[in-house]
DNA sequence: GAGTGGTCTAGACCACACG
DNA sequence: GTGTGGTCTAGACCACTCC
């Protein structure tokens, strides 16, 4: 259990904003205030208060004060990585997945490159299909370094293999890299979804770094065209 | 002229990663070190190093210490907003804008709602063509609030309206809402891009918000599906 | 001038990695 | 145990906004 006072302020005013407690719009106490109401030092209200402007809560304004940002204009989860099973869920549609390919394999030099692996490491391959309102819209390919994912198995795979690897596994995802483009279906494409007239596919090229900067998984989403959506929200840096 | 020092400290170790003084997987001085080195506290370091790890230059390890990333992993500008003039001369091509449209307008029901504005407000509204290799592969709609923009000409257009904004206006941008999804070509799009046989355009729809967190830009860019690539850098909360 | 957030300091203790 | 980064404190001064 830990117990870092800035991530309880933060998770109590996530809440509060949540719940209507703070209201859109309206001044937040001031930093003095929060020292106060917290029994803290001001850098940890700060601390908190970063965070929460760092993830979309709330915007500081120096001279006047930190301001509660209207989420609802923001209708979607304030983040670049989405799951599908969470996709899923949030448009309360009945989904399913279907694992195409399962195995253990070798990495090409393609593979080789974009995991950092050598020929003599194994590699876990899984090819599964996203299936929404009886079509199969999204293909998925994941690529796994042996060394980071020693076990996985078939029924894994079929619930979210994202959970698997944060909860039971305990790896910390640290960052990735995303990258999106438009190409023409490949054999495996037709194969794998029901691509109706469809003669492109959307693809959603992922890198995943772990916590040492490591990169253990590489993973292509291929979407038709119609079904792809994309949100992000971005915060500017200097 | 500022005189943060966590900001000096962060940008010459950028540039000490960026011109090979700080090598890819080595590890940074501690930070008791860097506390000597730069004669500073150590939050004041580790602010610095927090920014760095947050724009993807290092990795921190708890009980081990900072590592530098290779960022030639990483070939592309590590921000979800890169302006069309950014891209062009990063791939070195010769590029060029058109302005097709450029004047001032009462917005409908649908821009009111997305800018926050009335009916009684003037909103710019600005179409242009992106031409690269002699074709025009983007069309850019842009839409502004009079009351953020009072003066906009047909020159700053041809140029970067973003520079324009940042430098010249001093508007503090502070974030933006991305959307990102494929549709049919409009009849505007027919016009304004050279589509070849391709019967659908990447959208890309942009809100963005300034450091009081009102709206004042509302833009759509719209890409033929074969020019269209999209890199984003995403590290994970908490 | 009073109040706000932004930066900075010089300490302290803790959790974790490694030998 | 030693060294690392993570958290926290109780101050201080500054830059900005508003009255």
């Amino acid at each position: 259990m830990k117990n870092n006072k800035y991530l309880t302020i933060y998770e109590e005013m996530v809440e509060q904003i949540k719940n209507g407690t703070l209201k859109p719009n309206t001044k937040l106490p001031s930093e003095n205030d929060l020292v106060e109401q917290y029994d803290t030092s001001r850098e940890t209200v700060r601390k908190a208060l970063t965070m929460l402007s760092q993830n979309g809560y709330i915007q500081k304004v120096r001279g006047k004060g930190s301001f509660v940002l209207d989420m609802t204009k923001f209708d979607f989860p304030i983040s670049g990585l989405v799951s599908f099973k969470e996709l899923a869920q949030k448009m309360g549609k009945p989904w399913k997945t279907i694992v195409n390919e399962f195995e253990l394999i070798k990495p090409d030099d393609y593979l080789q490159k974009h995991l950092s692996v050598t020929g003599k490491d194994s590699v876990w391959k899984v090819l599964r299909s996203r299936e929404m309102d009886g079509e199969r819209i999204i293909l998925d390919k994941d690529y796994f370094n042996k060394k980071y994912v020693p076990i996985l198995t078939k029924e894994i795979c079929e619930g979210s293999i994202y959970e698997y690897l944060e909860e039971d596994l305990q790896l910390k995802i640290s960052f990735a890299k995303k990258e999106i483009y438009v190409e023409e279906p490949t054999e495996e494409d037709c194969r794998y979804i029901d691509l109706q007239d469809y003669n492109h596919v959307v693809v959603v090229k992922n890198f995943v770094y772990l916590e040492d900067a490591s990169l253990f998984q590489y993973t292509e989403s291929r979407h038709r065209l119609d079904k792809f959506r994309f949100v992000d929200f971005a915060r500017r840096g200097h």
